[in-house]
RNA sequence: GGGCGCUUAGCUCAGUGGGAGAGCAUCUGCCUUACAAGCAGAGGGUCGUAGGUUCAAUCCCUGCAGCGCCCA
């Protein structure tokens, strides 16, 4: 049977994705068995996944196929996020370039009807790119965040949280963003430092001919200053608490006041106080009983209480009145100021700090058990650092916006009684108010915050708030696996939602994959074009070396610098596991299934069992402590270094002997096939369609089913390891000086061997040591020969290579040359170590005992290759 | 301002209290009946810097420098 000589990707992932789906193997199976489940980061309708997304989604579905392996009742489930602004922004663009038309010009429900056309469309082009990727989700139970189901759960965490007091509507400043219309949390706001300028201005007193100079950097909010503010013990400005200034442009008496927020480092120590357009002002103006004058809108323009300057842009107003007050001489001076500002996280315009009515969930009761479910170990991160960076923003957090001016979401459950004002909150539209009984009810136009929904992801994808099966039998869930940048926007309100409605956490392990950057280390980005479309990998490489590439990268707590060189390499160890599998199946004539029988067993046979069972366990603690990259490079280095460059090297021969090739059959076969096993969740459909040509009794139809490798120590055999590894080491000496000498590798050569102790080690492997190291004759001589060159010495024997003609006295010094000052080094430095009397007293025993045998060995080599040198 | 992370070969990065590693790139020689997407060999690093702990530090601790991120 041949397959071919080269790795084609293509057909094969069609095909077995295909299959898999229709034999369900992906939906779990082992019901009663311990479970495994995963639900997925719910992927934005708004656009295709990026690299990020593509190693997020390995990852996953290196757990999910591993666990399956392994026998647990493993679920992957997976989905998709509404994402209300984002969505409804993309949408009115789309709109707008397409039919040149606005929201308001369809109305809600037209409107809706055509963002439900692009979720749809959206959602089918993600399903498509999970299916590239070879993710094993499980499709039948696939949810979106705006479910009826996925609603009912939103309605009820909503009404629950309402009657215990949790949500609450209230007018406070808020985070406005102009031009998506709508506010956002203050996780929604990203800080950054803005070029900007300080504005000095005179405020006049209105009793004195003196004034005072406040410093601000956005003299706009200025029409609604109320006060200014010292702090109390700054000695400056001590008399002048009480004292009354006049409002410049606006003529309004505002009085001084005395706050310890006011920092007396910044500007003068006097700041305006404007509470309907600065969060700490409005704090203080709570305390100090403060009006509050609005003189910026919802559309970013100045309102009616902004004078002349009414309609126009809040930039532009400030431009403007600039000007106005320095016709007017109130501006002392003017500096160039960096400070942060708040930015809009999706459209980076930036925020607006506004009064506003919103809806809010009372944080802090809630975060007090998701603080606990960390600190106790119930759920942990990976890696432990990002622990604290949750719990950070536990300590300090604040009460969470919900509410949203938008369209497109979970719209809130609330409604408002016309007739007496009555507020009534209830799972779905209730026939008339609780409190008159007038049917005039009008539901509350806003939507909720999309991670509301998204926060109840764990349980409400799983049947919640019914008593479903599905909920007793996956939940808590095993692994969330994401990225950092949404530990609190998600991570932090799953756990709290699991806790309050589900009474347990909602996963054991939380995995924080790195970031995806570009070669330079740049954020990849639609803006700057370094994107890498995971499609395009796929179309020329493959999925699995994608895969394997990705996850090669992604060593735990480090970004990633992709440079797309890799995706070449690894497609090359894609081809070589391929022609690996195509060199046995070339070579399985007679094969017949049989135990392998130790007895029977070569020292190579012997050496590659033991270095399986050893990558078995490596891999398997490394999957399970989410070292994926060192996983795959076990995999990587055993399958290539070991298993390609010498087992299967070592048993050519013994496959064309008529006596000795079962034996090698079967050793090879075992071997690939659990590297197979081994490689599945990393490269599943390479690994499916090779394992399906092995012939070999199989345990299950299809290789995603069939079980994890198990460490046996009955394939361990210390000593045949070590004599396999000095065998390596003599044949490397033999072609290293063949290549110093300028003789290919594979022209045979003769050898000979001078035996020193009684360990003749070499002798049962005499034919192997001529097949690998292209020797056609090995002869026992008492002392080196004329014209042979020295390749090994160790404790046991020299051996030398006869070169005839070929010699090169030259360059056999030089190689001499390089042993001797190389073991010259090596006994300086532990005989330095042993010197130390320091040394032999307080290191270890076995440490010390180590160190005298490495001298002794070093000397040894010394004296030895001095010896030979002498005799050139 | 508070916190976190990083600095190892030309490039991208693993790694460990006791022998400095991989892939790519470079150089040399090979079409060897699985694979030229391959095979064999070689060169290349004061492990950012200054101290400290230790018998022993690239690794642990502290300061410093540079880069990056989060929070205010």
């Amino acid at each position: 049977m041949d397959i071919g000589k080269r790795y084609m990707p293509h057909e094969l992932e069609e095909k077995w994705y295909k299959t898999w789906t229709e034999k369900k193997a992906f939906e779990p199976s082992k019901k009663g068995e311990e479970s495994f489940t995963i639900v997925i980061p719910p992927p934005n309708i708004t656009g295709k996944l990026h690299m990020g997304h593509a190693l997020n989604i390995t990852i996953q579905d290196i757990l999910t196929r591993y666990k399956r392996m392994q026998g647990y009742d493993t679920l992957w489930l997976p989905g998709e996020d509404h994402a209300g602004i984002a969505t409804q922004h993309v949408v009115e663009k789309h709109l707008k370039k397409t039919e040149g038309k606005r929201r308001q010009e369809y109305g809600r429900e037209e409107f809706l009807g055509k963002v439900w056309d692009w979720a749809n469309e959206y959602r089918d082009h993600i399903r498509k790119q999970l299916r590239a990727l070879g993710a094993s989700v499980d499709w039948s139970r696939e949810r979106f965040t705006l479910d009826d189901g996925l609603n009912r759960a939103v309605n009820k965490v909503f009404l629950e949280l309402y009657n215990e007091g949790l949500i609450y509507k209230g007018k406070y400043i808020v985070n406005w963003c102009p031009s998506c219309g709508t506010v956002l949390s203050d996780d929604e706001v990203e800080h950054e430092d803005d070029k900007g300028k300080l504005y000095h201005i005179r405020y006049y007193f209105k009793d004195r001919e003196d004034y005072i100079i406040i410093a601000t950097t956005r003299p706009e909010t200025m029409l609604g200053d109320i006060a200014i503010a010292v702090h109390p013990s700054d000695e400056r400005y001590k008399d002048i608490v009480g004292e009354k200034v006049i409002l410049p442009l606006v003529g309004r008496e505002i009085e001084i006041i005395a706050d310890a927020y006011v920092d007396p480092a910044f500007g003068t120590g006097m700041v305006k106080i404007t509470p309907a357009h600065d969060p700490n002002d409005y704090q203080i103006g709570l305390r100090h009983n403060l009006e509050r004058i609005q003189v910026i809108g919802e559309n970013g323009k100045m309102n009616e209480n902004a004078l002349r300057y009414e309609g126009m842009d809040r930039y532009e107003a400030r431009e403007e009145i600039m000007k106005d007050l320095e016709e007017q001489g109130f501006v002392e001076k003017t500096e160039d100021h960096d400070h942060s500002v708040g930015h809009c996280y999706r459209c980076h315009t930036v925020v607006e700090p506004f009064l506003m009515d919103q809806w809010f969930v009372k944080m802090a009761p809630l975060a007090e058990k998701a603080v606990k479910s960390v600190q106790e170990g119930e759920t942990v991160f990976h890696p432990n650092r990002w622990e604290k960076v949750y719990l950070n923003w536990m300590d300090n957090i604040r009460d969470w916006c919900i509410s949203r001016q938008l369209w497109w979401g979970h719209r809130i459950p609330v409604w408002y009684c016309q007739e007496c004002g009555h507020v009534n909150v209830a799972e779905s539209r209730p026939d008339k108010c609780s409190e008159c009984g007038s049917e005039n009810l009008k539901q509350d136009e806003d939507v909720l915050d999309t991670w509301f929904s998204s926060a109840l992801w764990p349980f409400s994808t799983l049947g919640w708030p019914e008593k479903s099966e599905d909920l007793e039998r996956f939940y808590p869930t095993g692994t969330l696996v994401t990225a950092f940048d949404i530990i609190f926007f998600w991570v932090a309100r799953m756990i709290m939602m699991g806790d309050k409605f589900m009474g347990k956490a909602p996963f054991k392990d939380v995995y924080i994959t790195p970031l995806v950057r570009d070669k330079q280390g740049r954020k990849m980005s639609k803006s700057l074009g370094n994107g890498i479309d995971p499609l395009d990998i796929i179309s020329e490489f493959g999925t699995d070396p994608l895969r394997f590439s990705l996850t090669m990268l992604a060593a735990q707590g480090k970004d990633i610098k992709l440079d797309p060189k890799v995706f070449d390499s690894y497609s090359k160890f894609a081809n070589k596991i391929w022609n690996a599998v195509r060199f046995m199946l070339l070579n399985m004539d007679d094969f017949k299934q049989e135990e392998i029988k130790t007895e029977n067993l070569n020292v190579e046979d012997k050496w590659i069992l033991t270095r399986m069972q050893k990558v078995i366990k490596e891999v398997t603690q490394a999957n399970d402590s989410y070292d994926f990259n060192q996983a795959a490079k076990a995999l990587y280095e055993f399958f290539w270094n070991e298993l390609c460059d010498w087992y299967i090297e070592a048993v050519k021969d013994r496959l064309k002997s008529e006596n000795e090739k079962s034996v090698a059959q079967n050793v090879l076969v075992y071997i690939l096939d659990n590297s197979l096993r081994l490689l599945h969740p990393y490269m599943p459909y390479l690994t499916e369609e090779l394992w399906q040509s092995i012939p070999v009794k199989k345990d299950t139809e299809f290789l995603i089913n069939a079980s994890w490798p198990v460490y046996d120590e009955k394939y361990i055999f210390e000593e045949e390891e070590k004599t396999f590894i000095r065998i390596t080491e003599f044949v490397r000496g033999l072609r290293n000086v063949k290549a110093e000498m300028n003789i290919p590798n594979i022209k045979t050569v003769e050898i000979n061997i001078k035996q020193i102790n009684e360990d003749k080690w070499y002798e049962k492997s005499e034919n192997l040591i001529k097949n690998i190291g292209f020797v056609d004759k090995i002869t026992l001589v008492d002392s080196k020969q004329p014209k042979s060159a020295t390749f090994f010495v160790d404790e046991s024997v020299e051996a030398y290579v006869i070169l005839g003609m070929l010699i090169d006295v030259e360059a056999e010094k030089q190689i001499l040359g390089k042993k001797i000052s190389k073991a010259e080094k090596d006994v300086e430095k532990y005989d330095k170590k042993l010197m130390n009397k320091n040394f032999t007293e307080k290191a270890e025993p076995e440490i010390v005992e180590e160190t005298k045998v490495k001298l002794e060995e070093a000397r040894e080599q010394y004296r030895k290759l001095n010896a030979l040198l002498k005799e050139l």
